[in-house]
DNA sequence: TCAACTTACTTGACACTGTTAGGTGGGCGA
DNA sequence: TCGCCCACCTAACAGTGTCAAGTAAGTTGA
């Protein structure tokens, strides 16, 4: 008597499929420009179709949002192998303008847009668990730093460094992604401006190694 | 017969109305939320009438953009007085820190919205003029620090410098912006974070003064 | 004085968006 | 076989930015 779990089946795959297609849709042209008829006509179901799986057009974004925080996570989460913990700081940096590169409509989403309210209570990614949780890796990272006293005296908050940090290269990434075209300003490469953030944050931010 | 004066007085004057309006309601409410034709009823007008003075609603953004970065040069342009190129550079960013927190919609459309492209010939703003051009502020200020010998010696580019200064600070602010509903991340007060940014940012760029 | 022209503004629509109430039809359990 | 369930569809609604075509006032020239 498996028909449930056929019938369960049947509704996840369309259900991925929609997560699929909106996911690429999303990727290469903006979750702007998409619009949720022409998801559904890329999968071969009318608009409503959708509804029937999600809630809303922000649902569908807010879902695909989690994938990407996991996804995130779990690149960030290469750093973490490395002991001194300034140097993964500086990992986790590059790690992160990388992934900005490599997904900019994703970092969009994530980061650059305000995500409508929704609760993280049902959610999949396990905080503290630093394999996905990026937030919680750069904190733990950051405390362990102060920990360690790498860190000048005055920061002993690692939430507030953790954000210092983060804030300094989104930053970056940020104003290049909405303002890259606007001509008054003479840009300079993003990649390397980044990479040259991440020394200024971490020479502002520890002390001087002992000679 | 000076009807013609009168004539373009008069369509100035319905222009400047159909500003007042939008800045007001987009200060308010945010660009997303105001419909030409809230705008419109507004100012007792129909929806189209608007479309005889703007092309469309992205230059009417454009407009008021461009009396707002006048605004932002003029208040950073108080800032200038101070002779000590570092300690300016301070001031203009917590300056700029102010104007954010004062004008928050004016800063979401200003910076963290990829404005449709236009062309800046036309622009009211004088370029390198610090009363008015606050990037050229920051520019000029910079290159003053390097010429003064003030900057470690791997910043010899004024824009790339400026541009880290700008996206360290801009980077508390628009994280905070988009993100700060976030139940997620721990946040800690922006202008707080941002007062100590600009620490850091100075810091991790100056020569330590000479003792 | 009166016709021709200009122009600020309106009417009424178009194409598009996200979203929903109400149907349809095929497979399932009883 | 009856009736229910439920994935999906049809058709629509309200709202968006925008525009083609009108209107009515005012100016200009003969």
């Amino acid at each position: 008597m498996g028909t449930k779990e056929r019938r369960e089946r049947e509704r996840a795959e369309t259900r991925a499929r929609i997560l699929d297609a909106a996911r690429e849709m999303f990727a290469t042209q903006g979750v702007g420009a998409v619009t949720m008829r022409a998801i559904a006509e890329r999968i071969e179901y009318t608009p409503t179709a959708i509804y029937h799986h999600f809630k809303d057009k922000d649902a569908l974004i807010i879902e695909l949002c989690h994938a990407d925080f996991r996804l995130l996570g779990v690149e960030l989460g290469r750093s973490v192998r490395i002991a001194d913990p300034v140097e993964r700081l500086r990992r986790i940096g590059t790690a992160y303008v990388q992934f900005a590169i490599t997904h900019p409509h994703h970092y969009h989403v994530m980061f650059m847009t305000a995500t409508p309210a929704h609760d993280h209570d049902d959610v999949s990614i396990q905080k503290n668990n630093p394999e996905e949780d990026a937030y919680g890796l750069l904190v733990q990272t950051v405390a362990e730093g102060i920990a360690a006293g790498r860190f000048r005296p005055e920061f002993t908050d690692a939430h507030e460094l953790a954000q210092i940090h983060w804030s300094g290269i989104h930053g970056v990434i940020s104003l290049h992604m909405a303002k890259k075209s606007d001509a008054w300003i003479d840009w300079r490469d993003m990649a390397t401006t980044a990479a040259r953030m991440i020394d200024v944050l971490v020479r502002g931010t520890t002390l001087p190694e002992e000679a």
